[in-house]
DNA sequence: ATTAGCACTCTCGGCCTGAGAGTGCTAACG
DNA sequence: CGTTAGCACTCTCAGGCCGAGAGTGCTAAT
């Protein structure tokens, strides 16, 4: 049984473990906290701690270390957030406005400024729909036998392609074309512009364009999906000071394994930022990883928002950054999406 | 004055040390090339090397390395490359085709395709236009206050930015701005078009766009510019078995220093392939990799493929492939430009 | 329940050392 | 004169040893 004083004893372990990456004594805790006990007693404590599985030894006689256990009870029940302050909330927002610049860029810079504020690897996934929409679409001249096909998608997606033609055409007849199916096709999805097109003369450019459009809605670009930035600061960390650990860092966090973690962990309702510590993901190269991640967006568009760092991380920190950030690109990317 | 028998000998020597990564020793120059001299009139020849500066000692008594002047002989005269067989095409090119995206996921292949081929990091830019022109431009309704801007370049490329508008405006106000300013516009460059917005009325709304779509025009993405892959791979070699110099090779290769080093360097003909070696270029941080670039495209539209790796690197591997695959990117750029 | 005291365990860095690799030099040889 | 055998010398590197230090668990006393 956990009981009050213990608790607060771990609270310090674990505090303690994740500022300095070195083993906890008994000494350190009497000492840094001024507490009214001594040191034998604090260490009849910890043993109690260790039977039941929140600490470790990583050997005989050395200090404490959290386990899977004591991490997670540090988040759920005895941390106390550490605040983004308004200070801290211009410096990221400032940041986020350097950039005038499309989705990707925006993505981008925003796994790099996560990635900052909490000193590891942050994760950005681009928002994917649930079914896009058409907003509008375009048709430009390439030559005279072909035209690009731009077609802007109700979440502010913008995607292309190439449209070639059988016969040619100029841009004011391109131009015409594409009025006309604006008017038609607006607001629609992948499956009721097919039926659209399936109605119009098989063999008409209109038809072809339409049937173009629709693939564009459907398409889901599969790599550049997601953004990721913080290695070097992760790589620092002392859990990496010996290469076969550092080596092993970079493969892990290489994007395909991360790209898996975070489709399999979203699960968790919308808004609520959800921690996966150490052994609770099945992936073995994961054991000593610990993620935080959170959804951003709406139902029509959603993407993920992560952090991953070894299982010492300052949950206290990262878990209000995360959903600070999270938080931030929903609203910006309802104003993209207007409403 | 480099004899023929001490070029044969430095050759040796180069080869040897990109293979084993060891200094070499005079014994194992005569034992793995049977020669039929002692390993005393080796150690001579060396030694009037070493003078020349053709390679150095690690320390007293320890085998040669070679220098970058060594590699650059290595590289201009003694080397025979090791040519890409029909085999290693068909692989290259089916991996190729593996993938049916965008340029941008093709891009990101290629990078992986070439990394995997040589063992190093592979990086390649997007093709960039010597200096876009406008093709067309775009108003999307967002919202009341925002519209979307899409400006297609005359190179295929596609821009988008938001672009808010001082009063509420319909979709017929948009698309009757964008006609307008299409029929002025097309064809222009970004100097142009800020020349033509200037002499509009300073306020006017189609002033702020004209501004807008020179910016656009100008944009040179920064994010996602490049596709960069096979970190894992290079960190393997053993010039990184410590830590320090592992992070420093980390942090020597994140992107912007990268990214400014390969635009730089593009000063080669198109066509021909570019080997840079350690001190010969400036960077600092960089003594002590060579890069191996290539540019691809055309006059129009360029972009380069390079290869980064320690200084010890399989030139006679490595600068082929990197013109094999560019050549190849030049054709498929080609084709999908078509023109 | 708490604590002082103490024996015990384990790590870690420094130091030393011997083996081994490789060289440069000298003197002899064809 | 180029080549070579022989040898002394230099330097690295891995391994072993050792003492200091950190920290614990246990016991007995309060």
């Amino acid at each position: 049984m956990l009981t009050e004083r213990r608790a607060t004893i771990l609270g310090m372990v674990v505090s303690e473990y994740i500022q300095t990456a070195e083993p906890v004594s008994s000494r350190a805790i009497v000492d840094h906290h001024h507490l009214d006990l001594s040191t034998a007693t604090i260490r009849n404590e910890l043993a109690r701690l260790e039977e039941e599985g929140y600490i470790t030894q990583p050997y005989t006689s050395a200090g404490r270390v959290p386990s899977d256990l004591g991490y997670r009870t540090f988040v759920e029940v005895l941390m106390s957030e550490d605040p983004v302050l308004a200070a801290e909330q211009r410096t990221i927002e400032h940041q986020m406005h350097q950039v005038a610049g499309g989705l990707d860029e925006w993505l981008s810079l925003s796994a790099t400024i996560l990635a900052g504020a909490v000193g590891n690897v942050a994760v950005v996934t681009k928002p994917r729909a649930r079914a896009s929409r058409l907003r509008n679409a375009q048709l430009v001249e390439l030559n005279r036998e072909a035209a690009l096909l731009v077609a802007v998608m109700d979440d502010g997606r913008v995607r292309q392609r190439m449209l070639p033609q059988r016969t040619p055409v100029t841009q004011a007849e391109l131009s015409d074309r594409a009025t006309r199916l604006n008017v038609r096709l607006e607001g629609l999805d992948a499956t009721a512009v097919r039926a659209l097109a399936a109605e119009l003369p098989d063999t008409s450019e209109d038809a072809a364009t339409a049937r173009a459009i629709a693939e564009l809605i459907d398409e889901q670009r599969t790599a550049e999906e997601t953004f990721l930035d913080g290695l070097n600061a992760v790589l620092r960390q002392p859990e990496f000071s010996d290469v076969d650990r550092m080596l092993e860092a970079v493969a892990t966090l290489q994007a395909y394994r991360v790209r898996r973690l975070l489709e399999e962990a979203v699960d968790a309702q919308p808004g609520a930022t959800q921690v996966v510590i150490g052994h609770e993901h099945g992936d073995d190269a994961l054991q000593e990883w610990s993620v935080v991640l959170s959804r951003y967006g709406d139902d029509d568009s959603h993407g993920t928002v992560a952090v991953i760092g070894p299982t010492r991380m300052a949950y206290h920190r990262t878990i209000p950054r995360v959903r600070y950030v999270a938080g931030l690109m929903s609203h910006l990317l309802h104003e993209v999406r207007q409403s």
